[in-house]
DNA sequence: TATACAATCAAGTATTCGCTTGAATGTTAT
DNA sequence: ATAACATTCAAGCGAATACTTGATTGTATA
């Protein structure tokens, strides 16, 4: 081996590093993250084109963050283990803390932090289970099918202002999406306020509530 | 903003990450994560001219991976954050279970992995309090002296040929260096067990200790 | 003030990356 | 088989990256 052993390991841990190194295919993972789905379902989704999206999918799967397998004439691309949403968090963490522009941008677009306070995990599962608050998962249907919270209502965002008369005036909500820096809970909990209903977010999405073992349901 | 917030967040994660994505980058933040240190230190110890260690430690400084701070003529160093350890250990967490070219390499180099079954930090605090274990640092003098585990003792890895004989024979002796994949502890365990000595590596570095809130002794 | 030294900057080159376009594979349905 | 469709491959172009070399900035000492 011409270079050090060393430096030929850290070469493939920088190999996985680069595969996080855009932000194209970090949103990728997060759509990955909510479960397996097809190339040209994902291009729609992150709104790049097929060929691209394939490309970087390859670029995620080489150095083992995401794996395929064959369906009939789709292939099927899903994170390739927790230990990735474990990764994705520790870079959320180092870049929260750390990236002042992070803190601009979370500051100028994701407003009113404070009244937004998030739920945690475990306060939600509590107050779910003794029938105090209504979950809304604001996903698309396709994403709610393949796993969401126990209980939850599925009012995909675009539905939720027709759908407004579902919420009982008193009952506080809490709405969740695929993360924490999914927008789409941040605009339910915008629009139902708009409406004089109490509404929070939860602090992160589905894949961190799946992966972290609390319950979920399938299908529906 | 032209684009979406999230995709300008995820822009900003993707920048960290990109920053970890150079194998000379892993292996300054190995040496960092000892302690702080000067571009000059630095470029010797990782093999690199003044120049290209210089702007490889502005990439990490960027997107907040290391600071600096300037004592004299000197600019020292470190690590910006405890997280940032943690997110290295996510990055080896994915590499080394889905890389199969890192097991390759590792199998390859970092041979008996049986025999060589590394100890616990808990389970060598415990052995080490009730005065069972050598331990040994096989790091340069410098880096001992910014921090060690207490009661350690520091014979570089050159030195260690001709200060054999400072070992107990039947005392077990227990090596560690600067991380999981820091060559030094390997090389000491099988020197010492070459010559008879019964020798294993602790599970990771320094650095890792420390972040888990074990005691440390500096100077000496 | 002048000199030495640490560190950074600037320019240049070879390589790699991101994206598009159009062609090629491979699988299912007719 | 043939057609339709999902995915991947290949070529090409502009932008970014890694490294070197030589000049520049900034701090301490003579």
């Amino acid at each position: 081996m011409s270079t050090s052993p060393k430096l030929a390991l850290y070469a493939e841990f920088a190999a996985v590093a680069r595969a996080l190194g855009h932000a194209h295919r970090l949103d990728m993972l997060e759509h990955l993250a909510q479960g397996e789905c097809g190339v040209e379902a994902l291009a729609e989704r992150v709104r790049l084109s097929v060929a691209n999206t394939s490309q970087h999918l390859q670029q995620l799967r080489r150095p083992g963050l995401v794996a395929a397998r064959r369906e009939g004439k789709f292939v099927l691309y899903r994170l390739a283990d927790d230990k990735v949403l474990g990764l994705l968090a520790a870079l959320r963490d180092v870049a929260e803390r750390n990236v002042a522009e992070v803190d601009r941008i979370v500051g100028g677009y994701f407003t009113e932090r404070d009244s937004l306070e998030p739920v945690s995990r475990d306060d939600l599962l509590e107050r779910s289970r003794r029938g105090l608050v209504t979950v809304l998962d604001v996903r698309p249907e396709g994403e709610f099918a393949q796993g969401h919270l126990p209980g939850a209502v599925n009012i995909p965002l675009g539905q939720l202002e027709k759908r407004l008369s579902e919420f009982a005036p008193g009952r506080e909500v809490v709405a969740y999406c695929r993360g924490a820096y999914c927008v789409l809970s941040f605009e339910a909990v915008a629009k139902l306020r708009a409406r004089g209903l109490s509404a929070r977010r939860l602090e992160d999405g589905y894949p961190e509530w799946k992966a972290s073992g609390l319950p979920v349901e399938v299908g529906i």
